[in-house]
DNA sequence: CTCCAATCACTTGCACACAATTCACTTGTG
DNA sequence: CACAAGTGAATTGTGTGCAAGTGATTGGAG
């Protein structure tokens, strides 16, 4: 047993979750090409259509995106349409985001999207199950951290 | 059962994945900094501790990474004295990439790295095991298509 | 009531990532 | 040998991502 065995490449974790997620978003590429969306710009709509609205900062923890990378892509969502931007009455800080009809019509023309994907992906019911946990138990592990 | 179900965020499989994977590469920050190493930089360098020389072409193949990404880091990497960069006497077009003294002395650094990780992620040696394979089943399957 | 600290959003700078294009070199074909 | 086809690498353009710093607004402590 060699020291610099957690070093090689066929013995790390992370590389396949990093290379998997990749290869992921590039899968989504053509689907979301028709809807003229970023995979980005897909996760803030997913949370659009089931909430209406709502602030710029619960989308952020949402998406877990930093305001540096969520910003312009609210900015272009709205140029596009289908969301306005708007400060909050009350607290002149937050920015409330409300999709707009057409940003609901996107929904339908998603709807079969994540089965595409899941086919792409090419693993059983049980074995999505299994990632999903994984994943998310990985996930509040590391933010639970500090 | 509502026909946009698999739309909504929670029953997503591929975001936790790609939020997890980003979660990863910012944990590894504070790591890799103290080497001055990005984590796209550590998994090149990590293919070099193993293969002490290797072309350009096989190493994008081993990190996943296309040349838009690869070619610039190669050149960082060079200029830090990590490694050398030449063309292949037999075929020009050939980029070898061969690991310097320096380099190899990361490597010692960098052994710690990978069980900080494991303990940052919080699962134990059988979900590893089953993350590792799930992950590479999925991006087999994704890479065979087409 | 007045600072003062905290919060939300934005901006800037750096580092990926990939698609698409271009260029150099090699190999196969006539 | 010449030329077409193919391959390896680099470049360009667009879109993430995060850290760090800035500015505006709010809520709390004295």
């Amino acid at each position: 047993m060699d020291k610099y065995e957690g070093l090689k490449l066929c013995n790390q974790v992370c590389f396949p979750l990093y290379a998997c997620s990749k290869e992921l978003v590039r899968q989504y590429g053509p689907y979301l090409k028709e809807l003229g969306l970023t995979y980005t710009q897909y996760l803030v709509m997913m949370v659009l259509w089931e909430r209406e609205s709502v602030s710029s900062r619960e989308l952020s923890q949402c998406v877990r995106l930093d305001y540096g990378t969520l910003t312009p892509v609210l900015k272009k969502l709205s140029s596009a349409g289908y969301l306005t931007r708007e400060r909050s009455q009350e607290d002149e800080r937050l920015l409330t985001v409300t999709v707009t009809e057409s940003g609901r019509q996107l929904r339908d023309r998603a709807a079969g999207i994540p089965a595409a994907m899941a086919e792409i992906m090419g693993l059983t019911q049980e074995e999505f199950a299994a990632l999903y946990a994984l994943t998310y138990k990985a996930l509040a592990h590391m933010e639970s951290e500090e």
